[in-house]
DNA sequence: ACCTGAACACCGTTCAAGT
DNA sequence: ACCTGAACACCGTTCAAGT
């Protein structure tokens, strides 16, 4: 009976999460389908939307209570899947403010800086995300890298004692202080607008 | 007499500027200097390196007086040629602190805040640039969709009256804010930790 | 040292044709 | 509606061979 959108979307995460994003050509998704690679053109109208597909689907379940736990959740998702971070990064480049992360982060500053105007919360919420972004690139790239590092040496790749101040959980604290550091710099920017206005 | 490895890295810069990232391929340099691909590889080992060459040479000139300033001077640089900033954030991305750049700016931060370790600075140094990388990208990204715009329009490329919000001094404006919370930030945090300490 | 020519193993996408 | 088969116009990279 064939197959639905859905299916393709699922099928590409998977081929991602298996190979790599270097790896997930449209002809690979399709093989995980056992289909060819034109019939992938009848669900989706070319790769970078499938893209922003899968990037959609990645962070669907992100919400969070508040600003910081938004972007824990975010990064949580993102480092879920391999390469997951430059997936989703890219495809919210591409739609500046289509992003439902976006809003939810905006509307979760507003909450917590209640004289934020709308538009300054929107700026706040894509400063917040530039950081997010970069800096789990930036982990998924290391953790990786440490993956094969541990495999080319023939270790458990879960092995310990990698380079100091790399470990997951170092690189955690470093991603909750960047976090806190941007929405100190914002609690102390209002202050200065309301103190001078 | 032959080509060097600079002439090599010029030909791709003119290429990346003229054609963009998407048609900056191995095929078109080597037409660009009218010699076959595989003669590239005589000056570079592939695509990645040269990408990686052309960033540094991208960035060469990033100097700065101060930490906003080095940012800024890092954006114009960035700007000045067609996805400038996605080649220098996906090279920067890739050697996780072999950056001149990323130095200079830890320095920097170091001579404003004389209370930070220099793993501080290191940390602090990327965060800025995680937003810098991330703000200049959605810039460029916009201008260029402003410019294909006004093209399909039949208007000249330099036309005013955008959409609102997003005139070049507008987003000059946004970057220099998204700095500005970030250097209040890392202020605000030092202040906690040494009135704890 | 620097380059050519030819090949290898891939890409994304289109499109007529089938069921 | 969903897919096949075949093609088009590309990629990055390697390697023997030339000068």
């Amino acid at each position: 009976m064939g197959h639905s959108r859905t299916d393709v979307v699922a099928a590409a995460l998977r081929v991602l999460d298996e190979q790599g994003l270097e790896f997930c050509s449209m002809r690979r998704v399709a093989a995980a389908l056992d289909v060819q690679p034109s019939a992938l053109y009848h669900h989706v109208p070319d790769k970078q939307t499938l893209l922003a597909l899968m990037a959609d689907e990645m962070v669907s379940s992100v919400r969070g209570s508040g600003p910081a736990e938004l972007c824990r959740d975010l990064r949580r998702a993102m480092l879920a899947v391999r390469d997951g971070a430059d997936v989703v990064a890219t495809a919210s480049a591409y739609r500046l403010g289509a992003s439902a992360v976006e809003a939810r982060l905006a509307e979760l500053l507003r909450e917590r800086f209640d004289d934020m105007t709308p538009w300054e919360a929107v700026e706040s919420a894509r400063t917040l995300l530039h950081f997010v972004f970069g800096h789990t690139q930036s982990t998924q790239m290391l953790l990786q890298a440490q993956e094969f590092a541990a495999l080319a040496a023939g270790r458990p790749a879960d092995a310990a004692a990698d380079p100091p101040g790399a470990s997951r959980a170092d690189l955690e604290a470093s991603f909750d202080r960047g976090v806190a550091v941007i929405l100190a710099g914002l609690a102390a920017r209002l202050e200065v607008v309301s103190a001078s206005g």
